[in-house]
DNA sequence: GATACATTTCAAATGAAGTTGAACTATTGA
DNA sequence: TCAATAGTTCAACTTCATTTGAAATGTATC
């Protein structure tokens, strides 16, 4: 993750309905939400706003999507919310922070499927 | 940390001179970095846009400021970077995945201050 | 108490981001 | 192939954020 990526990225969740979308596709893990879906849990928006703004989180490369049938499903990308996290939080305490240098392996490790048991 | 808070901060990091000046102070850690020394390491940006951007990280909660003589320190606040990182991770994988829960908990002990041992 | 230093405040100018509804594309099923 | 469903694209409108330099504030030093 290079500084652009991470501006990218903190501009597409710094709007109020970008980020509801973001974290409703991190507790959807994996599987992800169809566009429909995200739009009828934020009640009230129009599907071309909806779009509008998964289109931004797509290109920030938060989220992506997959065609299943007539529905479009889209999910978080894990490796780029721990990567984002890292940026923010590397070499914290010029760099010697362990605390935080486990913390960031440890993102880097999920899914988006349940992890039960931990190193 | 509601979501107007996260909100907030997240727009406060997606600006190009915020993200660094926020990593700057990371990095720095609780001793923190006068007003001055960071325009300086942002080359050839004028003092006022300097303070107008560190007056918005204030705002947002990222990072505060004393005074010591003639300069005005300004540090992060590491439990708002934790916080940050919690809003964004919380309740992933349906409330399920064990490393993010873990990776939570361990940026929460971040004072700013080298810690040498993770339990 | 005058001067230099460190930083903030202000107002004006510029540029970028979000909302809306209507029209368009893609897929399924009768 | 026609209609229904699921999403996307487009253009016009509105609103908000950023930059700049000049002037003001607060603190130390001579």
């Amino acid at each position: 993750m290079n500084e652009n990526q991470a501006l990218g990225a903190f501009a597409a969740i710094s709007n109020q309905t970008r980020l509801r979308i973001v974290r409703m596709l991190v507790v959807a893990g994996a599987d992800g939400r169809a566009a429909g879906a995200i739009a009828e849990a934020l009640e009230g928006a129009p599907p071309s706003r909806i779009s509008f703004h998964l289109s931004q989180l797509e290109q920030a490369g938060l989220v992506e999507s997959r065609r299943e049938g007539r529905s479009i499903i889209y999910s978080a990308i894990f490796p780029a919310l721990s990567d984002l996290v890292a940026f923010l939080m590397r070499d914290c305490c010029e760099g010697h922070c362990a605390v935080c240098d486990k913390a960031i392996a440890l993102f880097a490790k999920c899914t988006g499927r349940p992890a039960h048991s931990v190193d």
